[in-house]
DNA sequence: ATAATTGCAAACTGTTTGCAGCACG
DNA sequence: CGTGCTGCAAACAGTTTGCAATTAT
Protein backbone atom coordinates (compact mmCIF):
# COMPACT_ATOMS: atom_id res chain seq x y z
CA UNK A 1 0.00 0.00 0.00
CA UNK A 2 2.21 2.44 -1.29
CA UNK A 3 0.16 5.57 -1.73
CA UNK A 4 -1.39 5.17 1.67
CA UNK A 5 2.52 5.43 3.04
CA UNK A 6 2.57 8.81 1.34
CA UNK A 7 -0.56 10.06 2.94
CA UNK A 8 1.34 9.65 6.12
CA UNK A 9 4.33 10.76 5.19
CA UNK A 10 2.07 13.97 4.58
CA UNK A 11 1.52 13.92 8.25
CA UNK A 12 5.01 13.63 9.35
CA UNK A 13 6.06 16.18 6.86
CA UNK A 14 3.31 18.40 8.99
CA UNK A 15 4.99 16.84 11.98
CA UNK A 16 1.42 15.36 13.16
CA UNK A 17 1.97 12.15 14.73
CA UNK A 18 1.40 9.09 12.92
CA UNK A 19 -1.89 7.49 14.95
CA UNK A 20 -3.60 4.40 14.61
CA UNK A 21 -6.67 5.91 13.15
CA UNK A 22 -4.61 7.87 10.56
CA UNK A 23 -3.23 4.94 9.49
CA UNK A 24 -7.21 3.34 8.99
CA UNK A 25 -8.35 6.45 7.39
CA UNK A 26 -4.87 6.79 5.24
CA UNK A 27 -5.69 3.09 3.55
CA UNK A 28 -9.30 3.78 3.10
CA UNK A 29 -8.98 6.74 1.19
CA UNK A 30 -7.02 5.19 -1.26
CA UNK A 31 -9.12 2.66 -1.73
CA UNK A 32 -11.59 5.13 -2.42
CA UNK A 33 -9.68 6.44 -4.26
CA UNK A 34 -9.11 3.38 -6.67
CA UNK A 35 -12.23 4.14 -8.75
CA UNK A 36 -11.38 7.85 -9.54
CA UNK A 37 -14.59 9.54 -7.82
CA UNK A 38 -14.96 11.52 -5.02
CA UNK A 39 -16.51 10.44 -2.02
CA UNK A 40 -18.23 12.20 1.11
CA UNK A 41 -17.56 12.38 4.27
CA UNK A 42 -20.38 10.18 5.14
CA UNK A 43 -19.16 7.62 2.56
CA UNK A 44 -15.85 6.89 3.86
CA UNK A 45 -17.61 6.91 7.65
CA UNK A 46 -20.11 4.42 6.51
CA UNK A 47 -16.57 2.07 4.86
CA UNK A 48 -15.24 2.85 8.20
CA UNK A 49 -17.52 1.47 10.44
CA UNK A 50 -18.26 -1.06 7.79
CA UNK A 51 -14.58 -2.52 9.36
CA UNK A 52 -15.63 -2.16 13.16
CA UNK A 53 -12.35 0.42 12.88
CA UNK A 54 -14.29 2.29 15.90
CA UNK A 55 -13.22 5.60 14.41
CA UNK A 56 -15.09 8.51 15.49
CA UNK A 57 -17.12 11.15 13.09
CA UNK A 58 -15.01 13.89 14.67
CA UNK A 59 -11.60 12.43 13.74
CA UNK A 60 -12.85 11.41 10.35
CA UNK A 61 -14.01 15.72 10.21
CA UNK A 62 -10.58 16.28 11.73
CA UNK A 63 -8.28 14.04 9.32
CA UNK A 64 -9.73 15.27 6.27
CA UNK A 65 -9.85 18.88 6.49
CA UNK A 66 -5.91 18.42 7.70
CA UNK A 67 -5.43 16.40 4.14
CA UNK A 68 -7.39 18.93 2.31
CA UNK A 69 -5.20 21.39 3.74
CA UNK A 70 -2.00 20.10 3.16
CA UNK A 71 -3.33 19.65 -0.40
CA UNK A 72 -3.12 15.84 -0.33
CA UNK A 73 -7.37 15.57 -0.72
CA UNK A 74 -8.71 17.70 -3.24
CA UNK A 75 -11.81 19.40 -2.15
CA UNK A 76 -14.79 19.09 -4.79
CA UNK A 77 -17.93 20.95 -4.76
CA UNK A 78 -20.68 19.65 -6.80
CA UNK A 79 -23.24 21.29 -9.16
CA UNK A 80 -26.10 20.53 -6.67
CA UNK A 81 -24.01 21.98 -3.42
CA UNK A 82 -22.94 19.14 -1.97
CA UNK A 83 -19.48 18.18 -1.48
CA UNK A 84 -17.07 15.57 -2.05
CA UNK A 85 -13.22 14.87 -1.64
CA UNK A 86 -10.66 12.20 -3.22
CA UNK A 87 -7.15 12.53 -3.19
CA UNK A 88 -5.41 14.43 -5.64
CA UNK A 89 -4.06 12.86 -9.00
CA UNK A 90 -0.22 13.48 -9.22
CA UNK A 91 -0.57 16.40 -11.21
CA UNK A 92 -0.22 19.30 -10.29
CA UNK A 93 -1.88 22.58 -10.67
CA UNK A 94 -5.59 21.45 -12.12
CA UNK A 95 -9.26 21.66 -11.83
CA UNK A 96 -12.00 19.40 -12.21
CA UNK A 97 -14.89 18.37 -14.43
CA UNK A 98 -17.69 16.99 -12.42
CA UNK A 99 -20.78 14.64 -13.70
CA UNK A 100 -23.93 16.26 -12.28
CA UNK A 101 -26.02 12.83 -12.12
CA UNK A 102 -23.01 10.98 -10.77
CA UNK A 103 -20.68 13.37 -9.53
CA UNK A 104 -17.65 11.20 -11.08
CA UNK A 105 -14.80 13.64 -11.47
CA UNK A 106 -12.14 14.24 -14.03
CA UNK A 107 -9.04 16.34 -13.61
CA UNK A 108 -7.99 18.83 -16.57
CA UNK A 109 -5.04 21.45 -16.64
CA UNK A 110 -6.70 24.44 -18.85
CA UNK A 111 -6.08 27.22 -16.56
CA UNK A 112 -6.73 31.29 -17.03
CA UNK A 113 -3.05 32.70 -17.84
CA UNK A 114 -1.40 34.32 -14.74
CA UNK A 115 -0.92 37.31 -16.57
CA UNK A 116 -4.55 37.80 -16.70
CA UNK A 117 -5.48 36.87 -13.04
CA UNK A 118 -2.97 39.26 -11.61
CA UNK A 119 -4.37 41.95 -13.96
CA UNK A 120 -7.71 41.62 -12.44
CA UNK A 121 -6.26 41.68 -9.22
CA UNK A 122 -4.03 44.95 -9.97
CA UNK A 123 -7.62 46.25 -11.43
CA UNK A 124 -9.94 45.95 -8.61
CA UNK A 125 -7.25 46.36 -5.67
CA UNK A 126 -6.97 42.76 -4.62
CA UNK A 127 -3.74 40.47 -3.60
CA UNK A 128 -5.29 37.22 -5.62
CA UNK A 129 -4.35 34.09 -3.76
CA UNK A 130 -6.33 31.29 -5.30
CA UNK A 131 -8.55 30.63 -7.91
CA UNK A 132 -10.57 27.76 -8.68
CA UNK A 133 -12.39 26.74 -12.16
CA UNK A 134 -15.51 24.12 -11.81
CA UNK A 135 -16.94 22.35 -15.31
CA UNK A 136 -20.55 20.62 -14.88
CA UNK A 137 -21.80 18.42 -17.17
CA UNK A 138 -22.98 15.03 -17.99
CA UNK A 139 -20.55 12.35 -17.85
CA UNK A 140 -21.37 9.73 -21.20
CA UNK A 141 -22.96 7.43 -19.00
CA UNK A 142 -25.53 9.63 -17.47
CA UNK A 143 -26.52 11.17 -20.90
CA UNK A 144 -29.95 10.38 -21.78
CA UNK A 145 -30.62 9.96 -18.11
CA UNK A 146 -33.93 12.56 -18.25
CA UNK A 147 -34.86 15.23 -16.01
CA UNK A 148 -32.84 17.15 -13.76
CA UNK A 149 -34.78 17.94 -10.43
CA UNK A 150 -35.89 21.61 -10.75
CA UNK A 151 -33.93 22.58 -13.92
CA UNK A 152 -35.65 25.84 -15.17
CA UNK A 153 -35.96 25.76 -18.60
CA UNK A 154 -33.40 27.96 -20.67
CA UNK A 155 -35.49 29.92 -22.18
CA UNK A 156 -36.72 31.06 -19.18
CA UNK A 157 -33.84 32.04 -17.45
CA UNK A 158 -33.31 36.23 -17.57
CA UNK A 159 -29.78 37.22 -17.76
CA UNK A 160 -28.58 40.66 -17.13
CA UNK A 161 -31.27 41.88 -14.60
CA UNK B 1 -37.49 51.57 -7.19
CA UNK B 2 -36.51 50.68 -10.69
CA UNK B 3 -34.72 47.53 -10.34
CA UNK B 4 -37.32 46.22 -7.55
CA UNK B 5 -39.40 46.39 -10.34
CA UNK B 6 -37.40 44.55 -12.55
CA UNK B 7 -37.17 41.27 -10.07
CA UNK B 8 -41.17 41.10 -10.20
CA UNK B 9 -40.68 41.34 -13.77
CA UNK B 10 -38.70 38.39 -13.02
CA UNK B 11 -41.09 36.72 -11.49
CA UNK B 12 -44.08 37.22 -13.89
CA UNK B 13 -42.05 36.43 -16.97
CA UNK B 14 -42.00 32.76 -15.14
CA UNK B 15 -45.36 32.98 -14.85
CA UNK B 16 -45.25 33.15 -10.77
CA UNK B 17 -47.55 35.31 -8.66
CA UNK B 18 -46.98 38.80 -7.54
CA UNK B 19 -47.44 38.19 -3.95
CA UNK B 20 -47.04 40.73 -1.21
CA UNK B 21 -43.83 39.01 0.09
CA UNK B 22 -42.12 38.90 -2.79
CA UNK B 23 -42.63 42.38 -3.64
CA UNK B 24 -41.14 42.89 0.26
CA UNK B 25 -37.99 41.08 -0.52
CA UNK B 26 -37.55 42.32 -4.04
CA UNK B 27 -36.99 45.65 -2.47
CA UNK B 28 -34.94 44.21 0.37
CA UNK B 29 -32.78 42.54 -2.35
CA UNK B 30 -32.17 46.04 -4.51
CA UNK B 31 -31.72 47.61 -0.65
CA UNK B 32 -28.92 45.65 0.18
CA UNK B 33 -27.44 45.23 -3.45
CA UNK B 34 -26.56 49.17 -2.96
CA UNK B 35 -23.39 48.35 -1.31
CA UNK B 36 -22.27 45.63 -4.09
CA UNK B 37 -21.70 43.27 -1.19
CA UNK B 38 -22.99 39.80 -0.65
CA UNK B 39 -25.43 38.74 1.64
CA UNK B 40 -26.25 35.80 3.38
CA UNK B 41 -29.61 34.60 3.97
CA UNK B 42 -29.59 35.07 7.31
CA UNK B 43 -28.39 38.51 6.80
CA UNK B 44 -31.66 39.18 4.50
CA UNK B 45 -33.91 37.71 6.94
CA UNK B 46 -32.65 39.73 9.85
CA UNK B 47 -33.45 42.76 7.75
CA UNK B 48 -36.97 41.69 7.01
CA UNK B 49 -37.43 40.77 10.44
CA UNK B 50 -36.46 44.15 11.41
CA UNK B 51 -39.05 46.08 9.52
CA UNK B 52 -41.48 43.42 10.77
CA UNK B 53 -42.67 41.93 7.41
CA UNK B 54 -43.93 38.53 9.05
CA UNK B 55 -42.13 36.52 5.93
CA UNK B 56 -40.94 33.35 7.45
CA UNK B 57 -37.44 31.63 6.22
CA UNK B 58 -39.19 29.39 3.90
CA UNK B 59 -40.80 32.11 1.98
CA UNK B 60 -37.40 33.47 2.07
CA UNK B 61 -35.52 30.36 1.07
CA UNK B 62 -37.68 29.78 -1.67
CA UNK B 63 -37.68 33.03 -3.31
CA UNK B 64 -34.34 33.11 -3.29
CA UNK B 65 -33.74 29.68 -4.66
CA UNK B 66 -36.53 31.13 -7.92
CA UNK B 67 -34.49 33.99 -8.24
CA UNK B 68 -30.98 32.27 -8.11
CA UNK B 69 -32.76 29.58 -10.57
CA UNK B 70 -33.76 32.51 -12.92
CA UNK B 71 -29.91 34.16 -12.98
CA UNK B 72 -31.73 37.14 -11.11
CA UNK B 73 -29.72 36.64 -8.38
CA UNK B 74 -25.88 35.44 -8.69
CA UNK B 75 -25.02 32.40 -5.54
CA UNK B 76 -21.83 33.44 -4.34
CA UNK B 77 -19.44 30.32 -2.64
CA UNK B 78 -16.58 32.49 -0.58
CA UNK B 79 -13.25 30.31 0.23
CA UNK B 80 -14.91 29.58 3.77
CA UNK B 81 -16.98 27.73 2.25
CA UNK B 82 -20.09 30.15 3.59
CA UNK B 83 -22.38 31.42 0.76
CA UNK B 84 -23.73 35.09 -0.12
CA UNK B 85 -26.22 36.12 -2.51
CA UNK B 86 -26.61 39.65 -4.48
CA UNK B 87 -28.90 40.88 -7.53
CA UNK B 88 -26.26 40.26 -10.84
CA UNK B 89 -24.41 43.31 -12.65
CA UNK B 90 -26.13 43.99 -15.67
CA UNK B 91 -22.94 42.41 -17.33
CA UNK B 92 -23.87 39.11 -19.23
CA UNK B 93 -21.33 35.98 -18.43
CA UNK B 94 -19.27 36.68 -15.76
CA UNK B 95 -17.80 35.67 -12.61
CA UNK B 96 -16.68 36.44 -9.18
CA UNK B 97 -13.44 37.75 -7.09
CA UNK B 98 -14.58 37.72 -3.69
CA UNK B 99 -12.40 38.94 -0.72
CA UNK B 100 -11.72 36.09 1.58
CA UNK B 101 -12.10 38.48 4.96
CA UNK B 102 -15.00 40.76 3.94
CA UNK B 103 -16.95 39.27 1.30
CA UNK B 104 -16.93 41.74 -0.74
CA UNK B 105 -17.55 40.91 -4.75
CA UNK B 106 -16.28 42.06 -7.59
CA UNK B 107 -17.47 40.43 -11.67
CA UNK B 108 -14.95 40.31 -14.64
CA UNK B 109 -15.50 38.72 -17.41
CA UNK B 110 -12.21 36.91 -18.07
CA UNK B 111 -13.40 33.48 -18.83
CA UNK B 112 -11.64 30.50 -20.46
CA UNK B 113 -12.13 30.18 -24.71
CA UNK B 114 -15.28 28.42 -25.18
CA UNK B 115 -13.53 26.11 -27.45
CA UNK B 116 -11.27 24.98 -25.41
CA UNK B 117 -13.92 24.10 -22.99
CA UNK B 118 -15.35 22.26 -25.29
CA UNK B 119 -12.34 20.35 -26.41
CA UNK B 120 -11.93 19.45 -22.65
CA UNK B 121 -15.91 17.52 -22.83
CA UNK B 122 -15.06 15.91 -26.07
CA UNK B 123 -11.83 14.12 -24.65
CA UNK B 124 -13.86 13.36 -21.62
CA UNK B 125 -16.69 12.36 -23.13
CA UNK B 126 -18.90 14.53 -21.00
CA UNK B 127 -21.46 17.59 -21.88
CA UNK B 128 -20.64 20.06 -20.40
CA UNK B 129 -23.24 22.79 -19.32
CA UNK B 130 -21.89 25.05 -17.24
CA UNK B 131 -18.97 26.62 -15.69
CA UNK B 132 -17.91 28.38 -12.69
CA UNK B 133 -14.53 30.40 -12.02
CA UNK B 134 -13.72 31.72 -8.75
CA UNK B 135 -10.81 34.14 -7.44
CA UNK B 136 -10.28 34.20 -3.85
CA UNK B 137 -7.74 36.85 -2.35
CA UNK B 138 -7.74 40.16 0.06
CA UNK B 139 -8.93 43.54 -0.86
CA UNK B 140 -7.07 46.86 -0.39
CA UNK B 141 -9.26 47.25 2.73
CA UNK B 142 -8.89 43.75 4.23
CA UNK B 143 -4.37 43.15 3.30
CA UNK B 144 -2.67 43.52 6.47
CA UNK B 145 -5.44 41.82 8.35
CA UNK B 146 -3.15 39.85 9.70
CA UNK B 147 -3.96 35.67 10.36
CA UNK B 148 -6.37 34.00 8.44
CA UNK B 149 -7.46 31.29 11.04
CA UNK B 150 -5.69 27.52 10.11
CA UNK B 151 -4.32 28.58 7.21
CA UNK B 152 -1.36 25.87 6.05
CA UNK B 153 1.57 27.75 5.83
CA UNK B 154 2.95 27.44 2.34
CA UNK B 155 6.52 25.45 2.61
CA UNK B 156 4.06 23.14 4.14
CA UNK B 157 1.30 22.12 1.43
CA UNK B 158 2.52 19.12 -0.17
CA UNK B 159 1.36 19.10 -4.17
CA UNK B 160 1.09 15.95 -6.35
CA UNK B 161 0.68 12.99 -3.98
C1' DA C 1 -63.26 29.06 -7.32
C1' DT C 2 -58.80 27.02 -7.22
C1' DA C 3 -54.20 26.42 -7.53
C1' DA C 4 -50.15 28.78 -5.99
C1' DT C 5 -48.02 30.62 -2.13
C1' DT C 6 -47.28 31.38 2.62
C1' DG C 7 -45.91 30.77 7.69
C1' DC C 8 -44.89 27.81 11.17
C1' DA C 9 -42.60 24.31 13.42
C1' DA C 10 -40.28 20.37 13.08
C1' DA C 11 -37.05 17.59 10.65
C1' DC C 12 -32.63 17.13 8.45
C1' DT C 13 -27.80 17.26 6.66
C1' DG C 14 -23.39 18.26 7.21
C1' DT C 15 -20.09 19.85 10.28
C1' DT C 16 -18.04 21.54 14.67
C1' DT C 17 -17.01 21.58 19.65
C1' DG C 18 -16.06 20.56 24.66
C1' DC C 19 -14.13 17.44 27.29
C1' DA C 20 -12.20 13.31 29.65
C1' DG C 21 -9.26 9.54 28.53
C1' DC C 22 -5.75 7.41 25.47
C1' DA C 23 -1.35 6.87 23.12
C1' DC C 24 2.48 8.56 20.28
C1' DG C 25 7.13 10.23 20.56
C1' DC D 1 5.72 11.80 30.91
C1' DG D 2 3.35 15.58 28.31
C1' DT D 3 1.00 17.10 24.49
C1' DG D 4 -1.59 15.96 20.73
C1' DC D 5 -5.14 12.94 19.20
C1' DT D 6 -9.35 10.42 19.84
C1' DG D 7 -14.26 9.23 20.71
C1' DC D 8 -18.42 10.52 22.32
C1' DA D 9 -22.38 13.19 22.62
C1' DA D 10 -24.27 17.31 22.23
C1' DA D 11 -24.48 21.66 19.86
C1' DC D 12 -24.76 24.05 15.61
C1' DA D 13 -25.71 26.34 11.00
C1' DG D 14 -27.97 26.33 7.06
C1' DT D 15 -31.61 24.59 4.58
C1' DT D 16 -35.78 21.78 3.55
C1' DT D 17 -40.37 19.82 4.38
C1' DG D 18 -45.39 18.81 5.59
C1' DC D 19 -49.37 20.93 6.23
C1' DA D 20 -53.27 23.93 7.11
C1' DA D 21 -54.45 28.67 6.25
C1' DT D 22 -54.18 32.41 3.01
C1' DT D 23 -54.22 34.92 -1.33
C1' DA D 24 -53.54 36.13 -6.29
C1' DT D 25 -55.64 35.26 -10.44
Amino acid sequence: MDKAERVMAAFREFSERSTQPRHVIAEKLVALGETGEAFSVETLLEELRRSDSGIGRATVYRTIEKLAQLKVLDRIDFADGSRGYRLCGTKGHHHHLTCRACHRVVEFELCLPQAKIDAIGRREGFTIEDHEISLYGLCDACRGDKVLKGKVPKDKVLKGL
